[in-house]
DNA sequence: AATGAATGAGGTTTCATTCAT
DNA sequence: CATGAATGAAACCTCATTCAT
């Protein structure tokens, strides 16, 4: 029965490929990412070191289906909300939710996130488009859509994407050392209360 | 005359110490911080390896030292500003533009910003005290002291904090990319407008 | 019929064999020979790397084993000259003319050929009957032939064979690199017309 | 005394790169150029690893400076016999005489050629002016200058001097295997006699 | 007989650090 | 105080070979 061992060793076969995709999301977890080798990875995935490269042309190769991978399934929700009718005010805070829960479900991957973000700083100019510019981008014309529909002042859409993302982000960050971090849709709340309305008192609409 | 010849020597050595330092800064400037080399920095300081160990006792120590002195300044501004009498807002607003103005003029140093985050986040729990978590603690003070005063909202005083000092580093690397950023007093007032009011529009009070 | 079952099998084998060793002469001629990996063999054959181990012990092995092959049709045919009953110097000519020949539509086989000399010379005595010191040797009793016929004069017959079969390659050689090298017969004409004239007894000035 | 430090540290310095070339020519003379690593070099050179980069950028830019050392005294030699005022003949006789000499006293090196010209062969076009081609080129002009002088044959001058090389080259190889070979003088004369009266005009019997 | 995933020894190269001078 | 050659522990990657299926 060649198919079936075929479809047997193809399952293998991705198999292999995701428990090493699986060991560098548990090291990156601990460690940074510039700092795992690629013996460790073997070690950690229990299998040779020649085998990664059976697997992934190279390191980077290796890291960056990992980032695929990971950042996947968040972009697809993403993505879904950003295609959603809703208004661009829920638009964003149910953004802020996902992220926020996303990132409590996948604790390693914020780091992966970090790292994008550096990466786009040092590489200045070149290759703008890394994941995290261009969610940046999506966030920014739904803040225009807010504008366009009167809801939101006319502001740098490009600049208050940044702040939502970046304090999203940081309270993501917070909440992974806190030991027992807020619900989530407290947090999302309060980002939004900020955004939406600010932090000074009494400026609250109704 | 020993004295004369301590006080020289030592004059010399901290002149030697302090090339160093700022070769390191030349660099960072350029690549990463893990990117360096002991070889560059010697190179670019016009001094021999061995030297470098002479003034500092690892690579670590050697950065860890130009950190401090990077941030020196710009620490003391901000000191002056937070011991100051003025009113929480004021206070942050001034924070806000004076992060914006020093990371324009130090170009290099947000890298060493990010480090010292990424630090902060992968210390979980064990040693609180990065340049970065101490900073935010001084924010979130300011924070409460305006809801003291009546003037700020009741909110998580340390999560508005991140959202200010994210914000406002996001918006110091989004400066960094751009070939010609807005005068630093537009992107503060952006910054200030956002959190004090909100982006809602008409929720301005007065 | 376990017969022809046998046979079927042992034609299908032999032919498995056969697409690798062509497998490995389409890769030399591109190629050095200690270029080429496994995978390439196995992927070039259209056969799986573990079958390479079937039909072939090593790669050492299978690399001996098209050499073997490769030079198998130029060995008869040079064998057929050197058993012929033509004069010392016709078979010289003839030799020359189709080693030029065979190398001409063999490009990738030279490679074998220098390895095997480099092979010859590295071997301090040891392993004296590599294929190219035997050739050597036969080229030698053809001039011993001629000098005991009278038609060469009494020169040291295994350096004049170096001589020539050196030379030959060289030929052969400067005729690889050649976009458009000149006629076989005028290249063998030139070689024979040097050595003979020059080996030949009376050809001596005065 | 700083001048005084700096001389005997370059010294040193040199010393060392010249271990490493020698151990590399060590090497090469037991085993094929290809064969050794970066490792039995340092061992040979009783150097570690590291110090090895610290001479050479590459083990390819080793094997080419050593390649450069080893041939630049032969070069020289083989330079001032070209530059000569000598006959055309009486120059291809130095050339042979001292070829031979070189590769008896320096037994290792007769390797690097062999591979040069390996090397020549499957760089197919690209890098036609390896030392060889060069070589083979000013030997070339020299046969040139016999047939102007009429001395020598009108043949093809580039392949003439293939043969009178390559011949050279074969008998120093055989001289290699030779536990007691015959004096460089007899091979020399030996070479002269089958080329010279080969390609001597006048020396066609008929 | 055939597969191809896995192995693991070994290759080249880098770089923080040391130490004799 | 200063030098810079030397070190050696990794780092990444390759590839001939094996073996369960």
């Amino acid at each position: 029965m060649p198919r079936r061992n075929a479809k047997r060793q193809s399952l293998l076969d991705s198999m292999t490929r995701q428990a090493i995709q699986e060991a560098v999301v548990n090291l990156v977890t601990l460690r940074d990412t510039r700092g795992i080798t690629m013996d460790e990875v073997a070690a950690e995935a229990g299998v040779s070191k020649g085998c990664l490269y059976l697997h992934f042309r190279s390191k980077k190769d290796l890291l960056e289906s990992v980032k695929e991978i990971s950042f996947k399934p968040l972009g697809d929700q993403l993505q879904d909300i950003l295609n959603g009718s809703l208004s661009p005010d829920r638009k964003i805070k149910d953004i802020m939710h996902r992220l926020l829960g996303y990132f409590d479900e996948n604790r390693g991957l914020l780091r992966f996130l970090l790292e994008d973000r550096e990466l786009a700083q040092s590489q200045i100019r070149r290759q703008k488009s890394s994941r995290y510019r261009s969610f940046l981008e999506r966030i920014s014309r739904v803040v225009e859509d807010g504008v366009a529909e009167g809801r939101f002042r006319q502001l740098d859409s490009g600049k208050v994407a940044s702040m939502l993302v970046e304090s999203t982000i940081a309270m993501s960050a917070r909440r992974l050392l806190d030991e027992r971090p807020a619900p989530v849709e407290e947090d999302a709340r309060l980002l939004m209360e900020v955004f939406l309305q600010g932090i000074t008192l009494g400026s609250a609409p109704q």
